[in-house]
DNA sequence: CATGAAAGTAAGACAAC
DNA sequence: GTTGTCTTACTTTCATG
């Protein structure tokens, strides 16, 4: 499956703003507003495009702290016993599996340093972790996207 | 500004399908669609929803590899030196300055394990980036919201 | 915050290229 | 196979109470 030129654009223009019209981005990109949606419905079945979702500002919600945390695991630790142990977490913002030494890369954003301190503290008390390595984020620079590739 | 309950819930509703419709989400949560329109239009104005967004699948569109890449900067580069110098990279998906040894933590995706290395190249040829650490990710094991935090 | 009317938008069926 | 036009139903929006 690959994108083509119109596909591309579509997706851009959604991901700027996904409430536009589809007459709105039809004129944009040269469709009529039907052939805008059936791209649309297209990619969502193909998998390309797996929902909508709105842009929010951590800080103006409360969320102030961001932060990440390496995680060094037990042996014989699955993906999938990860999964299960951090998806619990609200806190939790993203989570992989990661190359390097440390075993995975957890996102977190919490109200404050304390809040933190404590998500930190519980996410290291997990059975398959065995320690963690944590950095706070000074400032976010950039955020694109939802699940973050260029489009 | 404080959100209360009401709000809470539309952000979160608006964060699972940001193309619902106000009524659909008044009848959710207990308010006509006016209603719930003028809240999300305070809260965009409040600042706490800067957006709606697609939520895109990186690996259907082609973006197969993603990575961090851990920057160490000369002295005197401030956060807006590597805003500046990052913004221009279409495969940088999120960059923020952080505690810890490295300056910055960068979010990568590529198309290939290829283009991932011209990038990191490119990104390490920086003037104000003086070294670079890198890992790859295996496997996304969780990903929120467009600027990850928990709703 | 709800109601109701007007304007705008979505979605499906259809024909045409 | 994809597109554009049309029609219907729904949604949004703004005025008003």
């Amino acid at each position: 499956m690959s994108l083509n030129d119109l596909d591309e654009r579509i997706v851009h223009a959604l991901a700027e703003d996904a409430r536009r019209t589809y007459a709105d981005i039809g004129a944009e990109v040269g469709l009529s507003a039907p052939a805008v949606k059936r791209r649309v419905d297209r990619l969502r079945e193909q998998g390309a495009i797996t929902g909508f979702t709105v842009r929010v500002d951590p800080a103006a919600l409360g969320w102030k702290t961001e932060g990440f945390i390496e995680m060094y695991c037990r042996s014989h630790t699955t993906p999938d016993d990860i999964h299960r142990g951090l998806s619990r977490y609200p806190e939790v913002a993203a989570a992989s599996t990661v190359t390097g030494d440390a075993d995975a890369l957890v996102q977190i954003f919490a109200s404050d340093m304390r809040h933190f301190e404590q998500v930190l503290e519980r996410i290291a008390g997990e059975p398959f972790v065995e320690r963690t390595k944590s950095v706070l984020v000074l400032s976010p620079l950039l955020r694109r996207y939802t699940a973050g590739p260029p489009v």
